[in-house]
RNA sequence: CGGGGUGUAGCGCAGUUUGGUAGCGCGCUUGGUUCGGGACCAAGAGGUCGUGGGUUCAAAUCCCGUCACUCCGACCA
């Protein structure tokens, strides 16, 4: 490719919105360009590397039996009612009418496909197992897009669905499919991902796993023991503890006034939160009459996800205002009103003296005793895990850190299949519903990934599996008839061997062909100028190491195949 | 959805407080000199100042509306 015809502009400066380190270089490299809030374009390079990563994806996916097919992107209504999806999925999804006034939708995630799909295939057990995945650009309307390429509303996805006879035979084929993904983010040339336990949430099913790529911008917070290899989600996280030890004290109503927060109740009282109860409210989604409130101790947060699990419900934050049964910074868990759905965190039942809410303006009460004083109250563990909590498996410290979602894997069990009535025949003619797993990678996410976990300050480095040419040939001083002959000449045989070769055949200064080159990431330059051919050589330097040295001319093509052989080896190792 | 910010040339910005008919750097075009880490000289092209309305002799600038983008939070199959 001529760089001179490339559709692709590099900057100086990067647009002022881009703030994370992936965002600004695959601007500045030219790789993306906005057209609306969370939705790309992507140029020729960037689509180079989305087509060798999905190729390794399929790969992949090919060796564990899966089947590539496409799915639509527009479907009608009625196939997302049969999974209740069509209801209970928000705005994120896009949902308009076709000409003829029938409510269609935008696919955002492809289960109720995948089910239509296979119902009408598959009819005897003998046919399963199977997995079926498509590569696919999904549309969700975010609510906040945010950091390029890392959460948009318009991007390209892998996503895969297996059917299985029995829940062992999805456990079996969910951890080939585990392995898989670890093979594919190590050969796209990430580094520091993990796997970790994480939550189904509105998908259904039981077991799931994220991997995460470990990075300061990401949007997720993962918990990790500093001693074992215990790590999930922070919706999912179990922490212990510290307990808050005291002496046991008579109940005992107080005035507190107008002191309504922890704070200022805690301040007053001489107390530490850890000795109070903090009480959160939430409404059920969808119906803000049925109201949820959430105690915990007054130095924990409540972690919806958990809370969410432990009444199998969906919640939103309580927005009613003071309401007759609520005395908002006065609750407490004694004689609180029996119409309110009331959640205890477990690391209550061991506090021997609470200050809590009296449920009526301007009292709380200090001594509170859950075993004394309210026996039969039971106990959930709802609370988030804080940084320095202990381990639930080593009983070593934890810590906190953030990452990005490249990938999750979850056993869906038949959450889809019954719902929508996709039955197979068993061995003795008894009818199941097959046991299903989904497994899912973002394409678009996976370049951001590789953009902020590689990339320094000179620009984009890319790993040599999936940068869009393996080699960026920069001749300098190509007005010098010599130096153009070579460096056409050597474009040509790179390609006859086939090296993919970015060529930078614009006459122009030194500088801008090593800033853009540096900029634009391939892994390997090589350098034709007036100053090397006086010698009969070629300057090679590796981007990732910056290495730099000298090769003749005439064994430039052989030394640029061992590069890329070596590198590859490594990534595939 | 709640709270902040910003819309002026392809990109980055100044000009808005105090109204007078639009400018800088990079990039682009042409010619020349340079040229192994973003060169220099000269000459050019490019913007109805997001958008609609209002005030005024006169609006990028003041007033009202609206749209878009963005940051923090909520949401996130």
């Amino acid at each position: 490719m001529l760089l001179s015809k490339l559709v692709c502009e590099r900057t100086k400066d990067a647009p002022q919105d881009a703030k994370i380190k992936s965002h600004i270089l695959l601007s500045r490299a030219g790789f993306i360009k906005q057209v609306a809030g969370g939705i790309y374009s992507m140029t020729m390079p960037c689509q180079r590397m989305s087509k060798k990563i999905q190729n390794i994806i399929r790969e992949e996916m090919d060796a564990i039996d899966g089947q590539e097919v496409l799915f639509p992107v527009v479907m009608p209504r009625e196939l997302w009612e049969l999974s209740d999806r069509y209801n209970t999925i928000g705005s994120e999804m896009v949902r308009f009418k076709d000409r003829n006034n029938r409510d269609m939708l935008l696919g955002m995630t492809h289960e109720e496909a995948a089910v239509h799909l296979a119902n009408h295939i598959v009819s005897s057990y003998t046919q399963l197992p199977m997995m079926i995945y498509q590569i696919q650009t999904k549309f969700r309307d975010e609510a906040r897009p945010r950091g390029g390429l890392i959460r948009v509303r318009e991007f390209t996805m892998k996503d895969a669905y297996s059917f299985h006879t029995t829940k062992e035979d999805l456990e079996k084929y969910y951890y080939r499919c585990f392995d898989a993904y670890n093979r594919i983010f190590k050969r796209i040339g990430l580094k520091n991902f993990i796997d970790i336990k994480s939550d189904s949430g509105m998908m259904g099913g039981s077991i799931a796993h994220e991997f995460m790529l470990l990075t300061e911008v990401g949007e997720d917070s993962i918990v990790l023991c500093n001693d074992c290899d215990y790590r999930a989600n922070m919706e999912v996280a179990e922490g212990r503890i510290n307990k808050a030890e005291c002496e046991v004290e008579p109940l005992t109503e107080v005035f507190t006034g107008e002191d309504k927060t922890i704070d200022e109740v805690c301040t007053r009282l001489g107390k530490k939160a850890e000795f109070s109860c903090k009480a959160v409210v939430y409404a059920v989604k969808g119906n803000s009459e049925e109201v949820v409130i959430a105690f915990t101790r007054g130095d924990l947060e409540i972690n919806e996800a958990k809370l969410k699990k432990v009444i199998k419900r969906d919640i939103v934050p309580y927005d009613g205002g003071v309401s007759e049964v609520i005395a908002c910074g006065n609750i407490g868990p004694y004689n609180i009103d029996k119409s309110i759905i009331t959640v205890y965190d477990k690391s209550l039942a061991e506090v021997n003296a609470l200050i809590i809410g009296a449920n009526k303006p301007e009292y709380h009460y200090t001594g509170f005793n859950f075993k004394r004083d309210m026996p039969d109250a039971e106990f959930y563990d709802i609370s988030k895990v804080r940084a320095g909590d202990t381990c639930p498996v080593c009983g070593g410290k934890l810590r906190i850190e953030n990452g990005i979602e490249i990938g999750n894997i979850f056993q869906l069990g038949t959450k889809y299949t019954k719902s929508m009535g996709m039955t197979v025949a068993n061995a003795d003619g008894s009818l199941f519903n097959p046991i299903m797993g989904c497994y899912g990678i973002g394409v678009g996410r996976a370049i951001a990934s590789i953009a902020q976990e590689s990339g320094d300050e000179k620009g984009l480095v890319l790993p040599m599996s999936v940068a869009p040419w393996q080699v960026h040939l920069c001749p300098l001083r190509i007005d010098n008839e010599e130096v153009a002959n070579k460096a056409y000449a050597l474009y040509d045989e790179l390609k006859k061997a086939g090296v993919e070769v970015l060529f930078d055949d614009r006459d122009t200064a030194a500088g801008i062909k090593f800033n853009d080159a540096d900029l634009m990431g391939m892994p390997i330059r090589v350098v034709v100028s007036p100053k090397s051919l006086a010698t009969d050589e070629v300057e090679i330097t590796i981007r990732r190491t910056k290495e730099s040295q000298k090769y003749a001319y005439s064994d430039a093509v052989k030394v640029i195949k061992d590069i890329i052989a070596e590198q590859m080896s490594e990534l595939n190792a």
